[in-house]
Parts: C-alpha cells; structure tokens; sequence
DNA sequence: TCATGACTAACTGTT
DNA sequence: TTAGTCATGA
C-alpha cells in the first residue's frame, strides 16, 4: 500500500512478506545471517501499527540474550509500546506462579538449578534406600529430564523390560518429584511441563490465555521440545496466529530434548501455513557461505536451502594445523595481537569458537600472555558459586520456608556445630511427619536423638532465619548485608590468606553490587514483561533473575574484547574474524555422538552454525597432538573437513616442531608406511563377521569403485586429491592423515578410530585373525564398510 | 564435628 | 587438570 512505509522499506521481499503476514500460522525458515530477528522485531511493529494492543503479543526465545535483544529492538521500532518478550522458562515461572494452586505449588516457589535439583535427586535416592551401584544418577537425571520434557508425568511413567534403568527410573522418578513439590520447588523442565499441563488439563484457562497471547512468535523453534510444542498449540487453537522462525539446519539442542521434527512438521501441524524462505545472507562472504553450504548438505534431516549472497568473494578460508593445542592457541593470540597493534581490526572484531569448555583454558593463558583483552561466554559460572548460592541460600528460604534444600546448604554454613547427625535425625524427623526441614528445626527439641548442644544450635539458626524474614520486603542490598552481618559469613574468609577465599570475598562484593543495581532498576520504572504476571516481592524478582540468568547473557558486544565461547553459545551472533579451533575427531564430531546418524548430524550442525558466525574471515584449525584430561593424546583432523570443499580453501602447514613429530614417529613400532597410494591393500565389500552392528544403508555392497553414491563421491575425490598433492609437495607437512605413525596389526583394536589416506576417516566395526593375518572391518564416515589386512593396510590410528 | 590430605573419576552442550 | 568424595586423626 504506502510506497515508503519506514518499516518496510529496508527489507527484500521475503522478509516483507513475512513482516507483513498477520492473521494464521506462519513459518519462516531462515538461513543464517538472512536478518530473521529484523524480520520477527519489524512484524511485532508490524502488528502494533495495524491496531493489535501490545497484551495480545508475546514473543519468546530461548536465550536471555536473544529476548533482551529482541525486546530492545522493538523498544527502537515502537517505543513506548510493552511486548511482552520472554523466554520460554520464564513464561513457564511467570506463568506458574500465577496458577500456583493448579499445579500443588506455592507462588513463592524456589527454581532448582542442576546442582540442587542433582541433590534433591541423590536425596530421594539414599532416603529410598535403593541400590545405586550399576547407574550413575546422572543416567537417572538425564531419563526423568528427557520423560519430562515429554510430558510424562511420574504416574505415568512405563519401564521398559530389559532396561534397569528405566525401572530404576520408575521407582525413583515419583520420589524425586514428591520431593521438589513438598518444598515447593521445580526443575528447569517442570517450567514447561507444568504449564504444558496445565493447559492440556484445564480447558478455562487454556482459553483464557488463548485468547490473551493471540500473537505469539517463536525464535529458534527448531530447538522446541515436545512440551514447548505442547504449548504452543494449546495457545494457537481459536487464535492460531502463531509465527515461528527457525532453521533445521542450526538446530543443535537434541540432546536437551528438542525435536527437530517440531519445525520440519511444521505444515503438517498447520495446514493453512505460510512458508517464507529467508535465503539471501546479509552476513558472510561468498567463500565462507560455500563452506558451510557445502558441509551441511551431508545432513539427510533437512529442508534443501540455497543459500545465496551479494556479498564479496572474500579470502578463503584457512584450514591450519598446528602441533599441539598450545602452539595454535599461541599462534591465534599471536595473530589477533599484531593485528589490533597494526590497527587493522580490533580486538572485538574476534571470537574463537570451540566444541567443548575445558577448550577455552589454553586460549586464556595464551592471550593473557600476548595482552590481548578477552571476555569469555561461559555458562552459569557466577551464580553456581558456593559463595554466592550460600548467601543465595538464606535469600531463597526467607522467600520460600518450605524449601529444603535451602535448609540444607545454609543449616551449617558457615560453620556453626550443627553436623550430619545433627541433620540426620532432623531428616527423619521431617520425613515421618511429613513437614519441612525448617518446621522440623523448629521442634528440635522434639526431635529424636538430637544432642542438647545441637537442639541449641538449630534453635539460633531458626532464630536467626526468623530475624532474616522480617526482611522479607526489603531492598536486596539490605537483605543481602543483613545475611552477611549476621551470619559473619566474610569474617573467616578475610582471615584467609589463600587467594581463593580471596576470590569469594571479591565475588561477594559483586554480588552487593548487582543487588544494588537490582534495587535501582526495581524503583524506577521496570520495562521489562510490563504486562506479565509480575513476581509478588522484590526479592522473588531478584531470585528470578539469580535462577533463570546465565553468564551467557552478560556477554558484551561493546566492550573492545576478543570473545571466546563454545559453538553452542555462539548462536545468533556474529564476528568479523572467527576461529574455529580443535576439529579434531573425537572433539567436533565429539566422542559421544559417533555412535549414530542423528547425532552426527547434529555435530554437523553445530560445525555449520560455527563457520556461518563468521562475516569475513573464517580460520579452521587442528593440532596433532593435543593434551585432554592432562594427557596428552594424537588427535586426527575432524572427518568433517573432507566434507568441506577444501579445493577452495587454504591450506596453511604451520611451523611445527619436526623434531618431536619425529620422535612420535619412531615410537610407533612398524616400519614406516610406504608413501605411494598403491591397491596393495584388500578392497572388499564387507557383510561378513561383524554381528549384530548396525549396518548404514548408505554403506551398500554394491560399491566396487569409489562411488557409493552421488554425495560421498564428492568428499572422496577431495580426500583422494589431498593426499595426491601432499605427494607432489613431496613432504609430509600439510594432511595429518598422511602423518600418523603405523600401528603394528596387534596394536588395532576393536572401535579404534582409524584414517583412510583416500578414504577418510573410520572405524573398526570388527577384528579377525592375528599377526599378519589380522583383519579388520573398517566403517568408513564417507565410504561405507570395507575389509583390510592390517599388515598391509594404509590405516593409521586417531588418537588414544 | 571438622580439617586435612589422598584418591578418583570425569570433560560435551544450557534454561 | 580438577572438583568432588572418602578416610583419618585431632
């Protein structure tokens, strides 16, 4: 209609199309870097400006950081107008706490973060006095985390024959949840299936609420589980005005549960849907974009995309290989420091990506050492600090009395003579009947077993939480310094010398910091959910925030820092330079997700989503050695670099130490594999021997040349390329897979991870014979099975 | 009851 | 490497 509307005119015409849809479901698809929170903030404004009041709107993320993002964006486009933007546990809380009594809460209900709830879980466990020897209660927490957020309930909860586990997970599961329900406490999942259930079960308040969020928009929603599914349907019944935005390739939560099939099944889901295609990439160069098109097309479970730029060409992207994980650590820090000194980039312009945490430690110490500034995105972290869950601790039970595992951490902390015994008898008090630990502390001298000198002791420690109560309303920095006053808390630690207690004095300091910050927020106008069910006190606002904040949402785009982070954290950002470090096999794909397709894929996004952070320059690294667990152990580049098309990327040897390479070389006890490539090894289809290992379709027999199929051949050819121009070059210094040291046939073992020098990257599926007969069954990642007499096989081992 | 030191098992990823 | 558990002795 108006030719220059303001919020329309900046958009192509897929994203206006999206912006402008505005009654039924909607589903955008959208590439990286293809301005999908521009499109999902333009269309909030959208639906604003064509009379929608601002109530019936909600819009949620995943992340604090995406929904703060979000709601500032908004606040730009149509300022003074109050979405409610929210991510999808806080809804839950917000949500919960207004319809408490239906789910057998109380409204001052405690959030369990995964440590109290993994307590509370080891509690149930011990009190039921089951026998705990062959499982971890990890393996339990992770079984009830998954049945949660699949809406099973404890009563409905169906053990497997032939799991123990499950049965174990049968028997502890309703324990477990009796116990976070008598201290009127949830778990992360029970945000949403609470609410999931709460919707399902009461049909009113399913309407109500309908009726109110007739706008819901969902960022992410390739990351939906089952129970956010669960909700956004209830609330797109009479109103299914539901638009999500997402992209199956970047979905990289499976393991927490998420469905991929959520957003694949979209259309299905919703018939009348409008599909829009967000595939031009305002982000990255050509080269890059290639890369990761081309790497993520190995994925069965997606939606095609093409995704397309007008962006510049750009430099390739390098693929480096250090020595070890110290030497790329330094070379990186090395790099970024003369670039910022040359004043070519600044230090934010950086952000080195990593598969896994324990990775960020080497790039610390080196960029400390090479006075680069960096901030690290860590999860958690601050809050999951004793000393702060401590102090925390007294807040949460002047908040919520009935919570126990409050009780519990703050009972004898700091130290005031009240032991296990003590706590013990207490327990069994409690339990038998059936009240608090607090209330149980408060008849301590009724309680059984108790010692005079213990009866006195709880008796001060309820006095004084009593004392704490009285605060109930007021401001934070008050309560805060009243606990810490009156339970002398810093007094031992600033005796201490040690540099640790050191620490958790300056962490408390912090924390009297953000609680006066918190207070000043709170007294003036609070922009934030303004239309939301709001927490009844300042102090069950300031909880809120301590339990749903991660550290992951204090990362700073302005201040002048290189980011480090982990790929997962790295979503929805995006940096100038990136470096993606430690492709190694084991690492990305990491260890535990080689055993099947779906999780592979998910690695494989992960990767994808890594590389498309990148806008300009995207460096892709490994070590050949690397130290893991204090250990230093052989690492083997990542099978996903032959998935790359490497014909188009720069391949940079770094400057490693020979001499030591040739050590490692020497201590293998085989003679040293001869450098042409010939046949000389057994090339056979393999259906034989291996029992019961599940077979990959793609891995057919009937693959007698090097083709099985249209897509492998492609990452063959590069493989295969590779190793003809390390030949060329003449010197082993370029492909780690033509360096290994051999390994004697005896030294193979069974899942051993092996190299291909054509082939790629695999997998020992089965063993046979010894000596020089020794077989072995190899599965390949690209190439499917194939069969090799070791003794004469180009087979090198990956790490261990 | 608590501090100390030895031992050991873990290290994906996050609301 | 390290956090977390366990055993020991004061």
């Amino acid at each position: 209609m108006a030719p220059f509307d303001p919020l329309l005119e900046s958009l192509n015409q897929a994203q206006c199309e999206a912006v402008r849809h505005q009654e039924g479901p909607l589903l955008t698809l959208a590439g990286p870097g293809s301005g999908k929170t521009r499109v999902v903030t333009h269309r909030v404004a959208h639906l604003l400006r064509s009379g929608i009041p601002a109530r019936q709107i909600l819009a949620l993320t995943f992340t604090n950081k995406a929904s703060s993002e979000m709601r500032t964006r908004i606040e730009e486009l149509a300022p003074g107008q109050r979405v409610w933007v929210s991510t999808f546990h806080r809804f839950g809380a917000r949500l919960i706490r207004q319809y408490a009594d239906y789910v057998g809460l109380t409204p001052n209900f405690t959030i369990y973060d995964t440590s109290d709830a993994r307590k509370t879980l080891r509690r149930a466990i011990d009190e039921a006095d089951i026998d705990t020897y062959h499982y971890k209660p990890e393996q339990v927490a992770a079984a009830i985390s998954t049945a949660k957020s699949r809406l099973v309930t404890p009563d409905k909860y169906q053990p497997r024959t032939g799991s123990p586990l499950s049965q174990l997970v049968a028997e502890i599961y309703p324990l477990y949840q009796k116990r976070l329900q008598s201290s009127s406490a949830v778990d992360f999942d029970d945000l949403l299936l609470y609410i999931a259930l709460l919707l399902y079960q009461n049909a009113e308040i399913r309407a109500t609420l309908d009726d109110r969020f007739r706008y819901i928009l969902v960022d992410e929603y390739q990351d939906t589980n089952h129970a956010q599914y669960v909700i956004l349907r209830a609330l797109s019944v009479d109103h299914p005005n539901l638009a999500v935005t997402g992209d199956p390739d970047q979905s990289i939560y499976g393991w927490r549960g998420a469905n991929i099939q959520n957003i694949l099944q979209f259309e299905t889901d919703y018939p009348d849907v409008r599909i829009v295609r967000l595939e031009k990439n305002y982000r990255s160069s050509k080269c890059i974009l290639r890369v990761a098109d081309r790497l993520i097309s190995y994925n069965r479970q997606r939606k095609k995309k093409s995704l397309f730029t007008d962006n510049d060409e750009g430099l390739p992207v390098r693929l480096v290989e250090y020595a070890n994980g110290e030497k790329e650590a330094q070379k990186i820090a090395d790099h970024i420091a003369q670039e910022v000194a040359s004043g070519q980039r600044r230090a934010s312009d950086f952000a080195i990506m990593y598969r896994i945490n324990a990775l960020s430690r080497g790039l610390e110490r080196a960029l400390h050492t090479a006075g680069v500034p960096y901030q690290l995105v860590r999860g958690l972290e601050f809050y999951q600090r004793k000393e702060i869950k401590d102090v925390l601790g007294y807040c949460q039970l002047v908040n919520n009395p009935r919570d126990d595992q409050a009780v519990l951490r703050t009972i004898n902390t700091p130290v005031r003579g009240i032991g296990r015994k003590s706590i013990d008898c207490l327990t069994r008090h409690a339990t038998r009947y059936a009240i608090s630990l607090l209330t149980a502390a408060r008849e301590a001298v009724q309680v059984d077993g108790l010692k005079p000198r213990a009866m006195k002791k709880i008796g001060q420690y309820v006095e004084l939480v009593d004392r704490l109560s009285h605060l109930a309303d007021a401001p934070m920095e008050e309560i805060l310094g009243t606990i810490l006053e009156e339970t002398a808390y810093c007094e031992h630690l600033e005796l201490s010398n040690s540099e640790e207690d050191l620490n958790r004095l300056a962490n408390i300091e912090e924390l009297l910091t953000d609680a006066r910050q918190f207070d000043e927020r709170f007294d003036g106008e609070r922009p934030e959910d303004p239309n939301a069910p709001a927490p009844s006190s300042r102090l069950e606002a300031y909880l809120e925030d301590a339990w749903l904040v991660s550290d992951t949402d204090q990362w700073d785009a302005e201040t002048d820092q290189v980011t480090l982070l982990t790929l997962h954290a790295s979503k929805g950002l995006e940096f100038p330079v990136v470096f993606l470090i430690a492709m190694e096999q084991g690492i990305l794909p990491h260890e535990r997700s080689n055993s099947d397709d779906t999780q592979l894929e998910e690695e494989r996004r992960l990767a994808f989503v890594g590389i498309t952070r990148a806008e300009q320059q995207l460096q892709i690294s490994y070590a050949m050695h690397r130290d893991f667990r204090g250990q230093r152990r052989n690492a083997v580049p990542s099978s996903f670099l032959f998935e790359m098309p490497r014909e188009e990327m720069e391949r940079v040897s770094s400057t490693y130490d020979n001499a030591s390479w040739n050590e490692d070389w020497e201590q293998a006890d085989a003679p040293l594999e001869d450098p042409t490539l010939d046949d000389s090894f057994e090339l056979e289809p393999s259906y034989d021997e291996h029992d019961g290992i599940d077979e990959d379709p793609a891995a057919s027999p009937s693959t007698h040349g090097n083709h099985p199929s249209p897509t492998h051949a492609q990452s063959i050819t590069t493989a295969a390329r590779l190793a003809e121009k390390d030949q060329e070059q003449g010197q082993a210094t370029t492909a780690a897979s033509s360096l290994r040291p051999q390994l004697s046939p005896n030294q193979f073992k069974q899942g051993m991870a092996v190299v291909h020098p054509e082939l790629g990257p695999g997998k020992i599926v089965a063993l046979s014979g010894s000596g020089r007969n020794r077989r072995a069954t190899v599965r390949f990642v690209t190439a499917g099975q194939r069969r090799y007499v070791l003794a004469h096989s180009p087979l090198r081992p990956v790490g261990v």
